[in-house]
DNA sequence: CTCCCATTTTTACGCGAGTAAAGTTTTGCG
DNA sequence: CGCAAAACTTTACTCGCGTAAAAATGGGAG
């Protein structure tokens, strides 16, 4: 039951007698031939075996259709949201993407600079490592492809760099007016990795506190972490803390969703929370980000919504148009933030 | 402080006087020239900058070095461990990987298959769709190169197809045994996508059920479900069961985590749990992979750990097997399954 | 049945590098 | 210092297909 293979362009020729420049035609565009000959070639298709080689239609080509997609890491929701949103706009486009995870490591996230390159991507969009990134890498991939950056901005932006992510001074403000309107004002535990959104929010935070009159804290964290367990780190940490008994009746903001799922482990762990009072909890946590299985914890979380398919969206059109109109690569740089919104739930 | 871009291995030759077949060589393996020549290319490779073109490298090898990778879903991060974990394992046998994710949709599964051949990719892992799956794509992959599955097996398994995954029977048995010893036997709530998994869960619950001299039974559904939102289906599921006073003080074993988490939420929005009642719950639920985030639900879910890393490793062994020692393509197939392991929490 | 335009076929070259063969230079050793 | 082996350079062909130009063929309008 197996179709005979067959492996070139020119075997195929010979095989249904139609010359190799009609194939070619007809493979990159089915439309561009004869009807008659469509058929005649779309009926040997079914008995034959046959794919044009990837590689080899692409060297050719000015644009080799490909997309390169970067990201930090890939156990976490909220960067495989974006990433699926990418895929499907991408396949909408026809455009194939090559998705690299830096797998956390400054090191891979060089290494998948490197393969972009090599594979002469049309664009990329990159969802940088932060802090940890290699500058030289990034500076690298900008100077040779139209490039976005999604979700947060490298340590050192390239000049003219586009960008898509979002408004983190108007989510942190959301947040924080309403924690401070409906009981204390929050505490506010960090990213253990540092990135732009991390220092954003953080100083959002700040001046939206100083804005409302309260005196900013952060919830103590011994030594620097680096990890990207954010759940283990947050529920690690405030497990210490609420087996002190500090913290236990304090108002939480967390920097991302994930450090509030660990966050709301530990306050259960320690019966926190009382789904059974009358009055309004003495614990609170809220994170950032609205994270899939948020809505899904005890107590759901609140939060603020990132849109990670409206991004992935704006991204892949921006790029588009660099690439495609050839949006001058030297013109003023384009930059695109997403608001958020509340989405109150049970935590706070 | 660019450097000047040089594009092609002939103009790197002329440029640094070293000739075209020798750059070839050192950029295969930088060891098979001689010291002086390679440093006097590495030194010229500072202040240019080239990378050789992915395409045409590999037009010309017997092999491409590249492993495609085919999973059915982005968001979820059972995939994503597995695809981490290939991802390193690759990388450290110097392949690179192609990932394709399905989007849960039968004909971007058979789109990824095409890609995957047009690539002429050394070999593949594929974790199919299931039941949706198109049976010709996979045949074709099948027959065009090495290629195991992992996590569930296709519909129709084409002949000597290797595959990699978890022992279903034995992780059943494992958690139904300990729910039943422990408590009420378990109703089974199934996945609402059919795979191998979803059918072998079923059978060896029913297998086990039986042996134990228990009557099984399935929580009732519905109609018949398609989305891959299962913490939204199981908790929308159990939501209405609950509100109608069914199954509140039944033993639930969910086919998988994700089911479980929805459950757990539709648990305590009934107040079905009671932390501080001192007598075993009413209510048990209890899941199956050990998700990431189990352990982080309230109750933290006990489970049966499906060891995601693990599976990852042996698929790529076997991969790299088949494709260089070249272990005959015709010989009989390999299989391999992993035993899971109880995690007791507090779900169950 | 013409004539013309649209398609297709032929022919030939190019892409960027792998690779083989022959000739030349360098290296290591005695 | 002489020599063989190792490494390099030259030359030329290959991979699978894009693409351009010229010649040949086909189909439809008149």
């Amino acid at each position: 039951m197996r179709k005979p293979k067959i492996n070139t362009m020119e075997e195929l020729s010979s095989a249904i007698s139609v010359s190799r420049p009609t194939l070619s035609r007809y493979f990159q565009d089915p439309e561009s031939v004869r009807s008659s000959t469509r058929t005649k070639i779309e009926t040997a298709l079914q008995r034959v075996d046959y794919v044009p080689n990837f590689f080899a239609t692409r060297m050719n080509r000015k644009a080799t259709g490909l997309i390169g997609v970067i990201i930090p890491y890939l156990n976490d929701l909220f960067y495989t949201s974006l990433l699926e949103a990418i895929e499907r706009a991408a396949i909408a486009a026809d455009y194939t993407v090559i998705t690299q995870s830096s797998h956390g490591d400054a090191a891979l996230e060089a290494r998948a600079v490197e393969k972009l390159l090599s594979m002469n991507a049309d664009g990329a969009i990159v969802a940088p490592l932060g802090a940890s990134s290699d500058p030289a890498a990034i500076e690298r991939l900008s100077a040779n492809l139209p490039l976005v950056f999604v979700d947060s901005r490298p340590i050192s932006m390239p000049d003219n760099a586009d960008f898509v992510g979002t408004d983190n001074r108007q989510s942190i403000r959301l947040i924080v007016e309403y924690l401070c309107r409906t009981g204390p004002a929050p505490v506010f535990l960090r990213m253990p990795r540092l990135n732009s959104n991390s220092q954003e929010r953080e100083a959002a935070y700040l001046r939206e506190m100083e804005r409302l009159g309260h005196e900013p804290a952060f919830v103590e964290a011994g030594g620097q972490q680096d990890s990207w367990d954010f759940e283990g780190f947050a529920y690690e940490l405030l497990d210490r803390h609420f087996s002190h008994g500090t913290y236990t009746k304090a108002t939480i903001l967390c920097a991302n969703d994930r450090l509030a799922i660990g966050a709301i482990r530990a306050a259960n762990r320690h019966r926190l929370f009382r789904p059974d009072a009358r009055e309004a909890p003495a614990l609170r946590i809220a994170g950032h980000d609205d994270h899939p299985l948020s809505r899904y914890m005890t107590p759901p979380l609140t939060t603020v919504s990132q849109d990670a398919p409206a991004i992935a969206n704006a991204a892949m059109r921006m790029l588009m148009q660099r690439v495609r109109a050839d949006a001058p690569r030297d013109a003023s740089a384009m930059e695109q933030t997403f608001e958020a919104a509340l989405r109150l739930r049970d935590s706070a």
